[in-house]
DNA sequence: GAGCACTGC
């Protein structure tokens, strides 16, 4: 193929526009910063003991300090050593080269002006693109001016994905010549590293916001920094409206945002004008190509255009953007074929294809870091490896020696319906700011080039600026019970950056009033605050802290775990006969919901526990879920130990086993109830009268008139996954609050349950009568 | 008779 022929594909993008915004280092500073650092607090020369932790150290002249105004000329002097300023000890060789390094980071060269942002503001907006070393540096440019063990504080830094807090913790505290989980420590789900000496904390934002709900004011930070706040995880927007109230009755904390985005104006609005500092990042220019024209077909352009790239540019590695596992394969498949036919025609180079997404077992997933295949003799055209990703390489992994960057313009998004209460996951087209992102990662290495296959047009127009925030997509049953138990009893007037629909909170507090977490005044009940205490969604904390009741709550607690984790079941396409033939031997007749208790009691079981691992992969059972499953549950047993719900089994030889299982999936699923029509080929949920299918995967034959389901998947069809069998006595005894019968709207399920409930009254009658 | 982007407590 002609390069000409590929040049008339894309129309070359003129230099204007976004890529000026990567050209040129944004606006060094749109505070005007008087120097302030000059304030007499100083450190005295050649001493160390104001870094020193105060806890610990025995030399504290200076520990009764308030705080200090460090400047980066004084902090500098402290790295330099020879002495660790935060212990004391004697620095590594290593700290020294690394110090070398950390001082040609773009953040460097304005320390001193953030330093003086810093002491003068109680909240500052910093923004810092990849490579400009924000997430490692600031964190520590605030420890040498906090000087949090003073005050026996510390400073926290979120970060919205876990590996990030692991990986940068443990990155910072090389750079400060300390063990992890000494002075420089992270914490996340399943893992304190942390320690009495801990000052630099970083953290999950998930996990901050766990802290918060049992200590409203944060005290034991002296300084919050949200790191990634671009993200607008709903964890992170939760926590800047939090806050934003904390500062007020906190005069002596600080907090940072930090984003990667120049949509910080809007941060900076929110938190009222907060002076804002931006850096440059590092990265390679990237040349954006356009076509002409609209694709009709996303997935046949982008092969198209990965093959050209192969056939035409000059050496480097592909990264393209696909949107789902089924897709990625399937294009995987198709390029390595095709390739291979270039490869005999015309003596093309090697090319090898990796497919990359979450659900990908690890090992796996590490093939991407493999380098390119050599050329096929010495001398011959270079290989280079192609990878076929969804959104996960957008930020959560990054991929050095791209150079090539091709992108379709879509992702799975998920999106919320209040109206019939369905969260689903929907292809739609990615925002300017993912746009960006996307084309950036072809400029880690050296300059690159971007493929976008849309109009110019339609990237200007039709592209929204930001992914909507996940605050505005999401069900809020779990978010506004975190809120109650955070002390705001006033949702509407919370102050969120982007306030969800009124209608999305009236189903939240709806649903949580029905759960009976909250009372019809909108007040959290016991049950309500207890539930809270639980990292799991309303109606499964509701379902494990009623099934004492049932006599069943260790199977209940293995379920919820279960179902707070991947799915178990395995079925790789090429074996799919063989999967489901395994997952016959586990299945239960009633449900989907028992065969997984019966699959969790055959790992945990003694034969499959000689070897786990081995165990799973012969019956085609994923032994990450089921490791990540044994994990939730132990930490969720502490927490009914802690709390005192009772840990309690009905014998497996009484007959009312299963049946009180079922029961006890009542207790928090009374909501996600479908009964058969009459057709007897669909089910209708009650109360929103949606037509639904079983899903093929359910192991529930078609007799059962009514069943709980764990999940609505809206796909070509509309199915519930993971159901099981329940009596409609059960509905009227356990949740008479939502089966209060006469005020269903008419219809079958109405009509049906009054029935049900004229038998049971008459059952009633008839034995009192006796 | 199907398909789950991603993250988190």
């Amino acid at each position: 193929m002609a390069e000409e022929q590929q040049r008339s594909r894309f129309k070359r993008q003129k230099m204007t526009g976004e890529m000026d915004d990567r050209k040129n280092p944004y606006l060094a500073h749109m505070y005007d910063a008087e120097s302030s650092h000059d304030s007499g607090v100083s450190i005295s020369d050649g001493s160390t003991s104001a870094y020193t932790n105060g806890r610990h150290s025995n030399g504290g002249g200076l520990s009764s300090l308030k705080r200090h105004s460090t400047t980066a000329k004084q902090a500098k002097l402290a790295e330099d050593g020879p002495l660790n300023p935060f212990t004391g000890g004697q620095l590594s060789d290593r700290y020294f080269s690394i110090l070398k390094t950390r001082r040609d980071l773009p953040v460097h060269a304005q320390r001193q002006e953030f330093l003086d942002m810093y002491q003068k503001s109680q909240v500052l907006v910093f923004v810092g693109e990849t490579g400009s070393g924000k997430t490692t540096q600031i964190p520590q440019f605030v420890l040498f001016d906090d000087l949090p063990q003073q005050r026996g504080k510390m400073i926290a830094c979120t970060q919205p994905r876990r590996v990030a807090a692991m990986s940068v913790a443990q990155r910072v505290a090389q750079e400060a010549d300390v063990q992890l989980g000494e002075e420089v420590g992270y914490s996340i789900r399943f893992e304190d590293k942390t320690g009495p000496k801990t000052i630099l904390k970083y953290m999950t934002d998930g996990m901050l916001l766990r802290e918060a709900m049992n200590d409203h004011d944060l005290l034991r930070y002296s300084t919050i920094i949200l790191d990634e706040a671009h993200e607008r995880t709903l964890a992170t927007d939760i926590l800047m409206g939090l806050l934003k109230e904390v500062v007020q009755r906190r005069p002596d904390l600080k907090l940072i945002i930090m984003s990667a985005t120049l949509d910080a104006q809007k941060f900076q609005k929110y938190f009222l004008s907060a002076p804002l500092l931006a850096v440059p990042g590092r990265t390679h220019p990237v040349e954006i190509f356009y076509t002409p024209e609209p694709e009709r077909d996303y997935v046949e352009a982008a092969l198209r255009t990965v093959l050209q790239i192969d056939a035409t540019e000059p050496e480097g590695d592909i990264l393209l953007f696909l949107t789902g596992e089924e897709e990625i394969e399937d294009a995987c498949r198709k390029i390595s074929l095709e390739a291979d036919e270039m490869v005999r025609e015309a003596d093309a180079g090697p090319i090898k294809v990796y497919p990359l997404y979450g659900t990908l077992p690890p090992a796996q997933q590490q093939r991407i870091f493999d380098p390119a295949p050599p050329p096929f003799k010495p001398g011959g055209r270079p290989g280079r490896k192609c990878i076929v990703s969804t959104n996960i390489a957008e930020t959560s992994l990054t991929i050095d020696g791209i150079v090539y960057v091709v992108d379709p313009g879509f992702s799975k998004q998920k999106v919320y319906n209040p109206r019939i209460r369905v969260e689903s996951l929907l292809v739609s087209p990615i925002s300017k700011a993912s746009a960006q992102q996307r084309a950036g990662r072809a400029g880690r290495t050296r300059p690159g080039k971007c493929f976008r296959l849309y109009t110019e047009g339609a990237f200007k127009k039709e592209l929204i600026d930001q992914s909507y925030p996940e605050i505005l997509r999401s069900n809020l049953a779990s978010t506004v019970l975190e809120l109650k138990k955070l002390g705001i009893d006033d949702l509407v007037h919370f102050d969120l950056m982007d306030p969800p629909a009124p209608e999305t909170l009236m189903r939240a507090l709806e649903e949580l009033n029905y759960l009976a977490c909250l009372d019809d005044e909108g007040e959290l009940t016991a049950l309500g605050k207890l539930a809270s205490d639980f990292p799991l969604d309303p109606a499964l904390a509701v379902m494990l802290i009623s099934s004492p009741e049932f006599y069943c709550s260790n199977e209940i607690l293995s379920l919820t775990a279960l179902l707070s984790v991947p799915q178990v079941f395995v079925r790789p396409a090429s074996a799919r006969k063989r999967a489901d033939e395994m997952k016959d031997m586990f299945a239960h007749q009633d449900g989907d919901h028992l065969t997984m208790l019966n699959v969790y009691h055959a790992f945990r079981g003694p034969s499959a526990q000689e070897n786990p691992k081995q165990w799973c992969h012969d019956h085609f059972l994923s032994y990450r879920a089921l490791q990540q499953a044994d994990n939730v549950r132990m930490q969720l047993k502490r927490i009914m130990e802690r709390e005192e719900v009772e840990l309690v089994s009905t014998p497996f030889e009484d007959k009312k086993y299963y049946e009180n299982i079922r029961r006890a999936l009542v207790a928090g699923f009374f909501m996600q109830v479908a009964k058969k029509d009459s057709s007897g080929k669909q089910y209708i949920t009650v109360k929103d009268n949606q037509s639904v299918l079983l899903h093929p995967s359910t192991v529930l034959g078609q007799d059962s008139e009514w069943v709980v389901y764990n999940e609505f998947v809206l796909t070509s069809k509309n199915y519930i996954r993971t159901v099981t069998a329940v009596k409609p006595e059960w509905l009227l005894d356990i949740a008479p609050g939502y089966y209060d019968v006469d005020s269903f709207g008419k219809g079958d399920i109405k009509t049906s349950l009054q029935r049900v409930r004229d038998k049971v009254n008459r059952r009633a009658a008839i034995a009192g009568g006796r």
